[in-house]
Parts: C-alpha cells; sequence; structure tokens
DNA sequence: CATGAAATAGAACGGTCGTGCTATTTTGGA
DNA sequence: TCCAAAATAGCACGACCGTTCTATTTCATG
C-alpha cells in the first residue's frame, strides 16, 4: 500500500542522516523510531532485518549522490568544464544540509573497510563506480584537447578523492575554515598538471 | 606496583589494535578482557571509566606514531630528504602489522568529527600537532633551498596528509594494489610542484 | 460505511553493555 | 617467611540491543 512505502522512505532517509554522523553500526532501532516517531516494532516491520535497513541506507546514499553529483555533471559539456562541475557537486556534497556527518561514503569507509559483508561489497562497488565515471570523463577531457594525451586517468580520479578526503578530515576533525580554499587550490593544480588550461572562474566552454 | 603497570599496559596496546579495526567505540571491555585474558572487572579495575580507557588508547597510539614516524624522519638531514623520509615512514606506519585496521588516526577522526569531548579535542590536537612539524619540515625545505620559496608549507602539509588519506581509502576499501604506487606517484608530482627536484633513485626525462 | 488488509503498537525474550561491590588470589618488600 | 597492598575474579545491577509474537489501530476500497 502507498502508505507503508512513505514510511519506509522516511525511515531510509532518516537513518541516512543518522549514520552520517554515527556510522551504519552506530545505527539503533530505537534511536531511529524515536526520531521518526514510531514504535521499535512498528519501524522493524519495514525490514527484514538490522542489516537489510543498513544495505536500503546505503542504496539511498548512493541514489542521492548520483543525483547530486553524477547527473548534473553528465549535463555539463564534455571535457574539463565536466570536470569541474563534478568537483564542485562534490565539495558541495561534503556540506549537504541533510547529511549533517558529512559524505557518508567516506564514514562508511573506514567503518567497513575490515569488516567483510555484503554492506563492504555494496559500498565498494558504487565507489568503484564512479570513480570509473570520473576517470571516463577524465578521459574525455584527454580526447577533446583539454588534457594530456599521456595522462593516466585512474591517476586523476585517484587524486580528485584525495583532495575531496583531505577536505572532509581537515574541514570536519580541525575545523580548518581554509579547508574549501585549500581544496580548490589543490584541485587547479592538478588540473593544470594535467594539462588542464588554467583557467580561473570567469571563461567557460 | 610492577605487575599493574605492565598488565596495563598490555590492555591499552591490545585495545589500540582493536580499535584500529573497530573504532573507540567498537571497544568492548569484555571483548578486551578476552583478548588479554582478563575477566571483565579485573581488566576494568585499570581504569577509571570506558572513556579513560579510550584516552589512554589515544595517547599511546600518539606515542606509537611520533617513535615511528616524526622521530625517525627529524633524525634525517634536513630539507627534502627530512621530507621524503617522513613520507616514507608515514605510507609505512599505514600498514604496520600491530595495527591490522590501518591508522588508527584516520579511523578515529571519521569517528569522532561530530562527537564533541575530550576525545575529540585530543585526536584533533595531536594531528595539529605533527601537520605543524610537516608544515616546519616543509619551512626548513625552503630554507634549504630545496623548495621554492614562495611555497606555502601549510598547503604542503595539506597535499601530504591529502595522499595518505587517499592510500588508506584506495588500498583499505577498494583493496587496490596499485595504491601505493599512486601515492608515490602523487608525492613526487607534489615534490616537483614545490620546487622540489630531484627523483632520487631512478629516472625520468 | 463496512471490511479485510496493511500499518503500527506493546510486551517480552535472551544477550551484552558499562560499572559498581565484595571476595579471593597474587605480589614484592620486611 | 609473612603480610599488607595490589591485582584479579565473581556476581549483580539497570539499561539498551535486535528480534519475535500478538493485539490493536489505520487505511484503501468494494
Amino acid at each position: 500500500m502507498r502508505k507503508g512505502e512513505e514510511t519506509r522512505a522516511e525511515i531510509v532517509s532518516k537513518s541516512l542522516a543518522m549514520a552520517s554522523t554515527l556510522g551504519l553500526g552506530g545505527l539503533t532501532i530505537g534511536a531511529v523510531a524515536k526520531a521518526v516517531g514510531l514504535s521499535k516494532s512498528g519501524l522493524f516491520a519495514h525490514f527484514e532485518s538490522k542489516e537489510d535497513l543498513q544495505l536500503q541506507v546505503l542504496r539511498a546514499a548512493g541514489d542521492r549522490f548520483v543525483d547530486r553529483v553524477v547527473a548534473p555533471a553528465l549535463r555539463r559539456p564534455r571535457g574539463e568544464p565536466r570536470i569541474r562541475a563534478f568537483f564542485e557537486s562534490w565539495l558541495e556534497w561534503e556540506d549537504a544540509k541533510d547529511l549533517p556527518g558529512g559524505c557518508p561514503f567516506i564514514a562508511l569507509a573506514i567503518e567497513l573497510d575490515d569488516q567483510p559483508g555484503p554492506l563492504r561489497d555494496a559500498l565498494a562497488a558504487s565507489q568503484r563506480d564512479w570513480l570509473d565515471a570520473l576517470a571516463t570523463a577524465g578521459r574525455i577531457a584527454m580526447a577533446e584537447g583539454h588534457f594530456r594525451d599521456d595522462l593516466d586517468a585512474d591517476q586523476f580520479a585517484y587524486d580528485c578523492y584525495s583532495i575531496i578526503l583531505a577536505y572532509h578530515h581537515f574541514s570536519r576533525l580541525l575545523r580548518d575554515d581554509r579547508a574549501g580554499e585549500r581544496a580548490r587550490r589543490s584541485f587547479e593544480a592538478l588540473l593544470s598538471q594535467s594539462g588542464g588550461g588554467a583557467v580561473p572562474s570567469g571563461s567557460r566552454a
């Protein structure tokens, strides 16, 4: 029925927000139930187990990332503009107000990296997916002549993620307000070393 | 008495190893007790609370990092050699066999970044300490003429940490065996863009 | 508006958590 | 060797965990 799906979506969404700060392991049926205004058993009836809830949270996070970061970038012109859009959206994603703990993937990566199972597998798979998407965008930029033609696109994706990880670390743990500025500086350096024209804010393609 | 200190150190050491995979929150008095062969209450008598144990674990991790990464670097010649030694030791630290979950600071940073309190404060303080040490090493390299004299040493430290974070992420979650190679490539690129020249062993055109 | 189905609540379960309390064992110096 | 002190064990506590079962409420629709 209708109502059930709505409630379930609200549970997953609230759980995602909570998981961004507490991790998937820190999620508690009782706490989530209180947060959405349900009884423990009423909430639990929507899932076959806690792990099922966790998996749905992971999937919801992936969908949201695609909606807000990957898809918008793909709507931009091929080449460097798309790369820049990807990076900027990614940086905004880090500070999304509906994810109070910052990027859930970074938090979950740390939590799950030593913990084999379907959760870890699902996370790793989605990570690989959009790292591939980013590397592909890099290869397109090479084809467009925006990047050197001997660039290692996978290394480029690695370096992009590297910058995002540092932004997360410095802005969240150290509360460094220059973290954004630092991340963008690193990104510009990466672009210019990749053969991307040093295009400061102003010109577009 | 003597014995007590020994036992306490063993507890903290074992807890550190466990915390590297499970986090500080995942640490459990019962599980640690079983791991060191003590009863729950026997173990607990060494600490005034669980948080006290967690703090001691944090301090032990800091001491170990200084011993294995910071101090060895400081014994190397000023300038680029010291920077390189810092980075290489740091990379080895990531794979230390007595820390099966990898660098505990990265795991704890994620775990504690939204959780105010003495644990968070202690972690942030130690992070700042050796980021400062690294930036200082960078400034020394500038003074020695190994780095450009307009280099931003804090940004340099930021970029170094960035590479380490990516190494952690790619090697642990994605099990990418090229992660080490990628990290070193990024580091060489960072050095050369910082004005550090020569690749020491090996060659390039 | 009645009715069966869907959604939710309530209570209880065995487990484990951190943490006290008290008893027992172990230790190291006199 | 003896003995206070230190170290450790055993047990119990209240709280919360995930989960199951059953009852009750709410919903969509004939």
